[in-house]
DNA sequence: GTGTGTGCAAAAGGTTTGCAAGAAA
DNA sequence: TTTCTTGCAAACCTTTTGCACACAC
């Protein structure tokens, strides 16, 4: 359970000024101990209906990449019409449930490590990302 | 070299009709050798270029999502504002240059096998995707 | 006070939809 | 003739932008 003074430290220290909203966001957030999937839509409902305020779409959107610049949080990917983010920034992949479009975390560990073999040249490894995609047997 | 005899017959095995648009957008996509990676813009650019005809956007985004259920092409996860697809359909990899936004094919050969040691309950894996994201070293 | 952040509405860009006209079976 | 396909424009949704006002420092 993190404390607002926490947050407004996270984000003094990263350049950003700690305002209302991105408190508020920060609470929405980074206060529960699970890690979570969510789309900006998401996002902003989380906070109209838990907190009962209202942060304008803009704002959301503005933060949140800022939150992923300075690696608060992950961008993940799937074909989609949206972008989904992870508050779960440590290095994992995801089993996407085709049949109801859930996201579900898969550790590393359950992963045999993957290896790449060969590069772009001239170009670093930013990330490697897996995503297995699953659906009902029929 | 396919012909358009072939596209014919590999339109109607799968139970599509043969239309004008559909043939075009088969020699605009499996004529060449190489497999390539388009949006739907680029494929519509393609046809009104290269091939000086014009079909409408709404047709594109018909027939390459009839391709897709068919198995004629793959579409690729990338977190992106548009969706990319892709004439190979073997299983692959991919690169994403995260400078130039280019998407480059890596062979299931140069990335050691990955071996999934969990599943969600209840479903069959249906794909596995690995996105390597690069970039500049600065 | 200065510079940064916010909110609103409008705009942009990709994708989907409804429906009438056209083509294939 | 029946069914599937096309084309167009409008609708839709997510995301971005411009600008005036407000807030943090």
């Amino acid at each position: 359970m993190n404390l607002n003074a926490d947050y407004v430290k996270k984000l003094r220290n990263s350049g950003l000024r700690p305002t209302k909203q991105r408190l508020k966001i920060c609470k929405a957030l980074f206060s529960t101990e699970k890690t979570f999937h969510f789309t900006i839509n998401d996002l902003s409902n989380i906070i109209s209906e838990k907190y009962n305020e209202k942060i304008s779409l803009a704002t959301v959107y503005n933060t949140v990449h800022a939150f992923k610049k300075k690696g608060y949080l992950k961008e993940i990917s799937i074909n989609s019409d949206k972008s989904y983010f992870d508050t779960n920034t440590s290095i994992h992949h995801h089993f996407y449930d085709e049949d109801t479009n859930q996201l579900i975390d898969c550790d590393q560990n359950d992963i045999e490590n993957v290896n790449i073999k060969k590069n772009v040249t001239g170009k670093k490894i930013n990330s490697i990302e897996v995503l297995i995609k699953v659906a009902n047997s029929k």
